[in-house]
RNA sequence: UCCCCGAUAGCUCAAUUGGUAGAGCGAGCGGCUGUUAACCGCUAGGUCGUAGGUUCGAGUCCUACUCGGGGAGCCA
């Protein structure tokens, strides 16, 4: 094997010099004097072009009939050439095939989630999945280099706990030698712990809900990063994580340009991710669901649709009728693929078209009291080209913790960012709260164990201080700057609704 | 837990009011020196999700079940 293979990425770097490349078959066209074949290293994609006159008649056969993704060195000289996938070829010299890929099941046509999902040790080496995967780790890097170079100190809070964050009902539970506990949902209230220690600290890791929510922001296995500040108040919060954000943007646009490209991101609604961001009070945000405002952007919305589904139907309609007249097979085939994706465009506006007013209706009769749903954090949020903090939740509605309101007892002094163009909540945040007496008596009206908490009501015994912080979820943030409809798209292995598929 | 939709070739999908199971891609063989999801010709590939029912006849209609998708609730 040899060691000093080039990455596709330095190809730029070598150009006229004979490198060695080592990958997969990316796409591979072979013709009768010439062989173009697309590699795949990890690092890029390049173009190798094979011509029989350069190599021995038995390689060039052997080459001629690789599949996809089959494992290979190529050796030869590497070209700047504007043609070639990447911008860069190689003009083959020799090659060394490792292991022949036969009928590798991912084509370069469509296939459907749930295939893909069961093949998802393969699908990694896909573009699209590959592109969100160099993202990931451009925010994951610049998520720690946030709070590394801002004073904050990294604190690696429990995986398995016998603590709840929020409500009951939501969590894994596991027997832990004949206790019982379950997998972490938040390191918050370990988080509170540390704080009194170091001032600022964040812990980041993987997270568990156990929720049966099927839709398109939900896992049951997803990564967050918890931020705990001592001495702060909600603007301060608020201010903390718009810069934050604001800084991952930055990083993103930064390093990943071409990846973006190719997901097919908003980069220009992107640039504009700039602090300060949008603030509403969650009774402002009451006041905009109910207002008219909203029932004409429903109305409006659903005329788009329904636009939308009438030029579909159009289209199906005529190419409907040029596949009759048709005479050339080719030409119908073509046709038929045309059709099958409008009419799957068509059944996605048919689900918008019946969900519109149904969101309307929650929007319109939204009681002020109640959590903000899924569709009403959309409305808000694609009603803004930045991300919007809606502040101030009924305490009802909101985790025993949350610090009280000091000028309407209702009401708690926390946030979320609902990201903008309709992706809704990346991050929720609150001020905790520092009175013993009050956090006492919310623990003991959710009729909570107060054996289990004593612990986190020592934090307000010895030296307790103002102090708060938030969650950003990971998947949700790389969805929305990536403009994945789906988080399940944004993690290597998802997780989903009690299906682990690998 | 509730509501809506779906299941046909390895994959993505067609099949008129119930009447002989079809395409593209992928796979195999052949052709082509500049291809970009290449193109052209040929070949193989099916217990129509499972179990019942209606009918002369069911992929198509009815019932139940299994699995999947979207949404609600809940949340990052």
């Amino acid at each position: 094997m040899p060691d000093n293979l080039t990455r596709i990425c330095n190809l730029k770097d070598n150009v006229g010099k004979i490198v060695t490349l080592g990958g997969w078959v990316y796409h591979c066209r072979p013709g009768g004097k010439v062989i173009f074949l697309v590699l795949r290293d990890g690092s890029g994609l390049c173009q190798c072009v094979i011509e029989k006159a350069n190599i021995t008649e038995e390689l060039f056969d052997q080459l001629k009939h690789l599949s996809t993704e089959s494992s290979l060195t190529v050796t030869g000289t590497a070209k700047k050439d504007a043609r070639s996938t990447g911008g860069y070829e190689l003009a083959v010299t020799d090659a060394k095939i490792l292991c022949p890929s036969k009928d590798y099941p991912i084509t370069p046509k469509s296939h459907g989630t749930d295939f893909l999902l069961k093949n998802r040790h393969l699908h990694l080496r896909s573009q699209k999945t590959w592109c969100i995967g160099r993202i990931r780790h451009t925010l994951i890097d610049a998520i720690r280099t946030f709070f590394n170079s801002n004073g904050f100190t990294l604190v690696d809070t429990p995986i398995l706990t016998g603590i709840a964050g929020e409500e009951a009902g939501s969590l894994f539970e596991v027997d832990y030698f004949g206790q019982p506990a379950h997998l972490t949902q938040t390191g918050q209230l370990h988080l509170e712990s540390a704080t009194m220690s170091f001032g600022k600290v964040y812990c980041f890791g993987p997270t568990f809900r156990a929720e049966k929510s099927k839709t398109r922001r939900h896992l049951t296995e997803f990564w967050m990063v918890e931020p705990e500040v001592a001495f702060i108040d909600l603007d301060g919060l608020l201010e903390l994580s718009e810069n934050f954000v604001a800084s991952l943007v930055t990083a993103v646009l930064k390093n990943n340009r071409a990846e973006l490209q190719t997901l097919g991101a908003d980069i220009e609604a992107l640039k504009k991710i700039t602090a300060p961001f949008y603030r509403l009070t969650y009774t402002e945000a009451v006041d905009i669901l109910t207002s008219k405002k909203t029932v004409d952007f429903f109305a409006t919305q659903l005329e788009d649709f329904k636009t939308q589904k009438q030029s579909l139907l159009k289209k199906i309609d005529s190419l409907q009728g040029e596949s009759e007249t048709a005479n050339k097979q080719w030409k119908k085939d073509k046709l038929a693929a045309e059709l099958i994706d409008a009419r799957a465009e068509l059944g996605e506006i048919e689900i918008k078209i019946e969900n519109n007013p149904k969101h309307a209706e929650l929007a319109v009769n939204f009681q002020w009291g109640k959590d903000l749903g899924g569709s009403n954090e959309t409305i808000i949020s694609m009603m803004h080209d930045k991300p919007v903090f809606v502040t101030h939740y009924p305490a009802a509605a909101k985790a025993f913790y949350m610090k009280q309101n000091l000028d309407n007892a209702d009401i708690v002094n926390n946030f979320d960012m609902l990201a903008p163009a309709g992706f809704g909540e990346i991050i929720g945040g609150s001020m905790r709260e520092d009175d013993y007496e009050k956090l006492l008596n919310k623990i003991n009206a959710q009729e909570y164990d107060l054996e289990n908490y004593q612990w986190y009501l020592d934090l307000r015994r010895y030296g307790s201080v103002p102090h708060g912080g938030f969650g950003l979820g990971v998947e949700r943030t790389l969805a929305w700057l990536t403009g994945e409809k789906h988080i399940r798209q944004c993690i290597a292995f998802p997780r989903m609704t009690d299906k682990i598929m690998i």
